[in-house]
DNA sequence: ACTATATTTCTAGATTCTTAGAATGATAGT
DNA sequence: ACTATCATTCTAAGAATCTAGAAATATAGT
């Protein structure tokens, strides 16, 4: 992942509604959930959630499919991991001590 | 960790000049940069970068001490620990293959 | 005290982001 | 074809953010 990318990822993240979709979908896993769905748990109009939901998706942290009139969203595990992956690499120099809180963050199945 | 100190969170990471500071810091490791040292690096300007070393501060993703007239800087392994663990929380919900890729991807010492 | 160095705080203009109403597009049932 | 439903795209106004010059603060040396 190059820089302008993860920036552009951190930024989908770094806002209330667009968070809230993204944990939302974490927990929902990889069956995900429709846009209305999404809309109406978390009280969101469906144009500003739409706007939302793409953003996430170019970002590279969510994906998309059509099942009849509905879209469902998911969280792009792959897209997510790289993002983390990125923003972690070259800690430690050697030093694996340093980062040792780290490499537990990201694993929520302990 | 709350949603709204996560939002800031992210927010600081959404900025190219920001992320590259954190990985920067990331790279020093616990010994951090002086503040000169990282706006001469990056090529930014004192005023703009203490602005950006500011904001990851008070993000909780990076801490900063005094040393004669330098101020030094380092990313703050616990607090971007607890980001990351906010963001994957409540994933896998019993079935831990949906997220295996995450499980390794904040590990940096593998 | 005075000067130099390192960094921060103040300020303001330029840019970007967020939101929701209105219009549009896509699918399914009759 | 027509209607209803689900969702997206277009648009514009208000809010927030980024940047850097100028001024201020803190430390060290003479």
């Amino acid at each position: 992942m190059e820089g302008k990318e993860a920036v552009r990822a951190f930024s989908a993240l770094a806002q209330d509604t667009r968070l809230k979709v993204f944990r939302l979908l974490v927990k929902a896993g990889p069956s995900g959930l429709a846009a209305g769905e999404i809309a109406e748990r978390l009280g969101v109009r469906p144009p500003t959630l739409s706007h939302h939901l793409g953003l996430l998706e170019r970002s590279g942290l969510a994906r998309s499919w059509r099942v009849e009139r509905h879209i469902f969203y998911a969280a792009h595990i792959e897209g997510t991991r790289r993002l983390l992956t990125f923003l972690t690499e070259d800690c430690c120099q050697g030093r694996p001590e340093l980062c040792a809180g780290l490499s537990q963050a990201a694993d929520p199945c302990d």
